[in-house]
DNA sequence: TACATTTGTAATATATTTTATTACAGTATG
DNA sequence: CATACTGTAATAAAATATATTACAAATGTA
């Protein structure tokens, strides 16, 4: 299930690609996003466990970019936000007796991995440069 | 978001494909999926709405497929089950006077355009009858 | 005709997921 | 040492998805 953490993880690196050369401040960032600031600073933390950001406590803190934008992907992005690409499953196990419901969440599957090769062939070929050159 | 509609629909459609000679019960797709039979009826209601399916009422009732399994694709039925393929939004609405805020859902939107193309084009080349096959 | 079975649909309840809020310890800056 | 931040846990609220109950209407069959 597809959650807004993309969205909002892309924004907070396209303000951090923006500005450079600042630590910009989780309310800072929330104010753009308009989220609450607690949200934007546990996106920051996945951020920062894939070394794409660094931040800096106390006073005066907050969070760069540690990495070249252009030099990272949307790809990576999407990846990080441990999101993949899919329709749904069958929530509740199927019928493992019916033939279909045997193999449906197998096929489903396949069907959802050739989808996010799409996917993710679109998205490397973006970086994040480009992505904050669009604004 | 994404919820469960298209994987619900596709092993409705995959049964209905098994066994085109019969009325299938809502009861009877149900325990193949492990689903609400209401749930399984509020999902044909919308096949219905776009003429996949047809039902019969009362005693030895249910529904079968009213077109060629061949001829109708995964991309109608996922268009069907309301679906876009995104990464999210901004839920709140982002800062105007930010120029990053302001610009931020157009330009995911254009993202998640291209990547409904991709995806569009991967389902378009797999009929019903297809799936249905890899029973 | 009377009964059983099934769709169609509304109303309501429960569960799950997402987002928001509150709180506060810890850290750096001036 | 006061202030302004991060980091994180705990909890609450809101939104969404799924399940259940109920029953009218339709239709086949004894």
């Amino acid at each position: 299930m597809i959650s807004g953490k993309f969205a909002i993880t892309i924004h907070i690196l396209t303000l951090l690609t923006k500005y450079p050369n600042d630590f910009l401040s989780s309310e800072y960032i929330a104010g753009s996003i308009n989220l609450n600031p607690v949200l934007v600073r546990k996106e920051i933390a996945n951020l920062k466990a894939h070394h794409i950001v660094e931040s800096k406590e106390g006073k005066n803190g907050g969070t760069k970019l540690s990495v070249d934008p252009a030099k990272i992907t949307l790809k990576e992005i999407f990846e990080m936000t441990f999101e993949t690409i899919n329709l749904g499953y069958a929530k509740n196990q199927p019928n493992p007796d019916c033939p279909v419901g045997k193999k449906i969440n197998q096929n489903l599957s396949s069907l959802y991995t050739d989808m996010n090769q799409k996917v993710s062939l679109q998205l490397e070929g973006i970086s994040l440069e480009d992505f904050s050159n669009q604004f």
